[in-house]
DNA sequence: GCCAGGATCGTCT
DNA sequence: GACGATCCTGGCG
């Protein structure tokens, strides 16, 4: 992929764990809001931590299904979380989306969020600052209202590191936590 | 500034 | 009937 590009169904369509990483450093747009990608984690199927661990149910349906569609899910009864789906269909996986620098529309990322900063730093945060919801489960990245595009110049270079990831209590240990190095827009402890 | 606790509801046992 | 891939508020120092 080049700077710029949109990237289509393909992108996803291999290990989840070439996929979080270098999700690191693109923009993901829905609607006029759009942000650059600072912080993912990876999950798939050998993973007791993945929704998808204990098999398929009508939840998890769309984890199952082709790469490069949105997993959304409700965390807590609360918060809506976003999910790219990765690997072919029929292969359980997907990149977590947890922080992005804001970029486009911030005043209707305030509007929604009813604040003024802290925007997007955190997985929750996120998707209510760009208006995701349980209705977009299951529809593509490639098309309306989303976009995602590679990252662009300077951000292509990104150092991205690893760690472990945040919130779970099932396989704590496994670095697939991946974030920009530094960047002061990544939820909670910073690597 | 830090930490503990509560909100809230769909999904699975 | 319990349990989260979380966030925010309030209380205390």
């Amino acid at each position: 992929m080049s700077a710029g590009d949109r990237l289509e169904a393909a992108f996803f369509d291999r290990s989840v764990h070439e996929v979080a990483p270098e999700l690191v450093g693109c923009t993901l747009a829905i609607g006029d809001c759009a942000g650059v990608i600072v912080e993912t984690e990876a999950y798939d199927a050998t993973d007791p931590a993945c929704h998808a661990f204990g098999g398929r149910t009508a939840r998890n349906e769309v984890l199952f299904g082709p790469p490069g569609r949105a997993y959304v899910y409700l965390s807590y009864g609360v918060h809506s979380l976003l999910n790219a789906v990765a690997e072919p269909e029929g292969s359980a996986a997907a990149v977590l989306i947890r922080a992005l620098e804001p970029v486009a529309g911030l005043e209707r990322m305030r509007e929604r969020r009813g604040r003024e900063d802290e925007l997007c730093s955190g997985p929750g945060r996120l998707t209510e600052a760009l208006g995701v919801g349980l209705e977009l489960n299951g529809s593509g990245l490639d098309s309306p209202p989303f976009e995602l595009l590679a990252p662009e110049r300077g951000w292509g270079s990104v150092e991205v590191v690893a760690g472990p990831r945040i919130g779970i209590t099932k396989a704590v240990e496994l670095p697939w936590r991946y974030c920009a190095a530094g960047d002061p827009h990544v939820s909670r402890p910073r690597l």
